[in-house]
RNA sequence: GCCGGUGUAGCUCAGUGGUAGAGCAACGGUUUCGUAAACCGUAGGUCGUCGGUUCAAUCCCGACCACCGGCUCCA
């Protein structure tokens, strides 16, 4: 591709080109903006060039051969990625007929090996230069290719498969979420009354499961006063993905406030000048004075209160919740949950339907324990997350473990290399026990600990951070929060952060393409449609009074005894994905049976009622795929 | 937030410098039927918002908002 387009653009500055799961791209700098127009006349191009049957000649060469050649091109991009190859490894190039390129290795041995019908533009996007949103931004060409155009074509076909599953489409269709970014805002999805039965069966589930491994379930409000995220130490970190403060003082107050404010910072000013000791200090105030006095000036702001933010996170509230009583190593492990709704204000461009939203009901639990009961809290939690992932047929998924960067300590990470060390190896060490497919990420940390992310795909390719499962050694410390140990002294708890099904936004968006909308009896948003051949009056008796007696066992069922054909009334249930349609006519009425027809399966036959309702009841409890 | 694209009825989409259509859904009737769509009719829109060009803008231009594809970031 990138021969082409220089064949068309010489102009064109090179970056790179790496393949990707769906093919490959490549980076250029470029006066003209690729458009999809574009596309067919470097697909053309590629065309010819795979028709030449150029063969990729491989080279080495030497460092300053290699800048020499690239800085005569003027492929500033290429010199820079030169400086990622470490010093004394080979320099490898190929070349294809005119194009010359760094590369460790072709990915075919000549361009003849693509058939010229495999191959297609699919996309132009923009990428920054080396991922980072401070450098220039680069045209990012997506290609793909395959042995030949069948190939192609069958991919293609997938690609559209896949876009149906997409759950925005389905939400909609649906009628699970709606979105109304004018009224409400963007990113703050609205759940409409068959969402929210999967957002209430989800929460149903995790109340079971955690009452049954020992939970106790608290409720907090949504917003908090500013010195908690101070204290907890957000503030100023998460700050940007917060929503900006409410600002609750009176004028005359909020004057007072700001004076404050401006002393403090004199004052901070001042100490720092005083560390640096570059004047002598005629005053006689003291480095350690102004120090006070700035912790003074702290503590009269917070008190002036006045700030409060909606909660980006649950665990601070959890926290004074732990503070709230005392504690002693008999309350522990303590487990508090709650499906806390949180807020975070992600950034325009990141929001994803219901996937990433800016306001979330989160899956959380807060574990205090003793550095003892660690391991075993850990692991319980683990086993938790497969349990999980068995209900809902998940298979594809990965831990992530995320530890700290030693270099960083005291920057992103908490300055407390022997906590680290030592939660790493717990953590580490039960997911060896527990034969876990996981792989271990440095530096992805979260600033109070070392954490587990579990990564999932779904049904269309998306990858997703689902749950997550941290260690925190550090929060609890600077709340302040003890129990009272068997020897009688006060000790700090360490703390794990839990969130096996996410958000319900993320998760439920994450099942919709898991199940392209179909989903199992017990998560379905209608169950049971109970349909008649005909609206005549003893056939409609009938089904309404196995409606009924659905409905008395909680059953989601709705009827349908319109005068209607039959045939429409199915074509309805089907395309609203109705799981089981209960199918009743004269024949049925007399012999006292129904007939059961499955969404996507078709007719499965007549049962007598009674042990279709069984049958129902019995999928519904047991929760079944 | 950045780059590019898009914005017409509840949904999917046509369309034009002289103030708009189709299918599905909705509503009203007719149809009484055995496993994916019976027929007739009715209603529905400040053509994302604001401004500009023009005799005239849904169409051309600009700004903003929102969404989409990426990047960055994340549950």
């Amino acid at each position: 591709m990138a021969t082409a387009v220089l064949r068309l653009w010489p102009d064109a500055l090179l970056d790179i080109g790496p393949p990707t799961e769906e093919g490959f791209y490549y980076d250029f700098e470029l006066k003209h903006r690729f458009t999809p127009d574009d596309f067919p006349k470097i697909e053309e191009e590629m065309r010819k060039i795979t028709k030449e049957n150029q063969v990729f000649e491989k080279s080495i060469q030497t460092r300053a051969e290699a800048l020499a050649y690239f800085e005569s091109k003027g492929q500033t991009f290429k010199v820079q990625r030169m400086g990622d190859i470490p010093e004394g490894e080979p320099i490898s190039f190929f070349k294809n007929g005119e194009f010359v390129d760094l590369c460790a290795g072709p990915h075919v041995m000549r361009t003849g090996n693509v058939k010229p019908g495999g191959i297609k533009i699919l996309k132009v996007a923009s990428a920054y230069f080396r991922g980072n949103e401070k450098n220039p931004q680069l045209q990012r060409l997506y290609g793909t290719a395959f042995k030949n155009k069948e190939e192609l074509d069958n991919w293609l076909l997938m690609q559209e498969e896949a876009r149906k599953r997409d759950h925005r489409k389905i939400g909609t269709e649906m009628g699970l979420f709606a979105m109304d970014p004018e009224y409400v805002g963007p990113g703050l999805p609205l759940w409409l009354p068959k969402g929210t039965v999967l957002v209430e069966e989800l929460e149903r589930l995790a109340k079971e499961t955690e009452f049954q491994a020992g939970y106790v379930r608290v409720k907090t409000p949504h917003l908090a006063k500013e010195k908690m995220y101070k204290t907890s130490g957000h503030l100023p970190y998460y700050a940007e993905s917060m929503f900006p403060p409410m600002e609750m003082l009176e004028e005359d107050e909020r004057k007072k406030r700001d004076a404050l404010m401006e002393r403090r910072a004199d004052l901070i000013q001042l100490a720092e000048g005083m560390g640096k000791a570059i004047a002598p200090n005629p005053s006689g105030y003291t480095e350690e004075q102004v120090r006070h006095d700035i912790q003074k000036l702290e503590t009269e702001i917070t008190l002036l209160g006045g700030r409060y933010y909606l909660k980006a996170m649950n665990c601070p509230h959890h926290h004074r919740i732990f503070a709230a009583e005392p504690r002693s190593y008999r309350d522990l492990p303590l487990r508090l949950a709650e499906y806390g709704t949180c807020y975070r204000y992600e950034q325009s461009g990141e929001l994803f339907g219901v996937m990433r939203v800016r306001s979330m009901n989160m899956n959380d639990a807060h574990i205090y324990c003793t550095a003892e009961q660690f391991a075993e809290e850990f692991r319980a939690v683990n086993e938790m997350y497969l349990k999980y992932f068995k209900i809902f047929g998940l298979d594809r998924y990965q831990m992530r473990f995320s530890t700290h960067d030693p270099a960083r300590l005291g920057q992103k990470f908490v300055n407390e290399p022997e906590l680290w060390k030592k939660t790493e190896d717990m953590v580490r060490q039960v997911l060896i026990e527990s034969g876990i497919n996981y792989v271990e990420v440095a530096n992805e940390a979260a600033f109070y600990g070392p954490k587990i992310d579990v990564q999932v795909w779904s049904a269309i390719g998306r990858e997703f951070t689902i749950a997550t499962n941290q260690v925190d050694f550090a929060v609890p410390a600077r709340f302040g929060l003890t129990y009272r140990d068997r020897d009688n002294t006060e000790k700090t708890p360490l703390c794990i952060h839990r969130a096996p099904l996410g958000t319900h936004e993320r998760f439920i968006g994450f099942l919709i393409e898991h199940y392209a909308g179909n989903f199992p009896l017990w998560l379905a948003p209608e169950q049971v449609r109970v349909l008649t051949l005909n609206d005549e009056a003893p056939l409609v008796e009938y089904a309404k009074s196995i409606t009924a007696e659905l409905r008395a066992q909680f059953v989601r069922v709705e009827g349908d005894w319109s005068a209607n054909p039959v045939k429409a009334k199915i074509a309805n249930a089907e395309t609203s994905k109705v799981h089981t349609m209960l199918v009743v006519g004269q024949r049925d009425l007399e012999a006292g049976v129904v007939s059961v027809r499955l969404h996507g399966k078709g007719n499965v036959g007549a049962k007598p009622r009674g042990e279709a309702i069984a049958d129902l009841l019995t999928s519904i409890r047991e929760r079944r795929a």
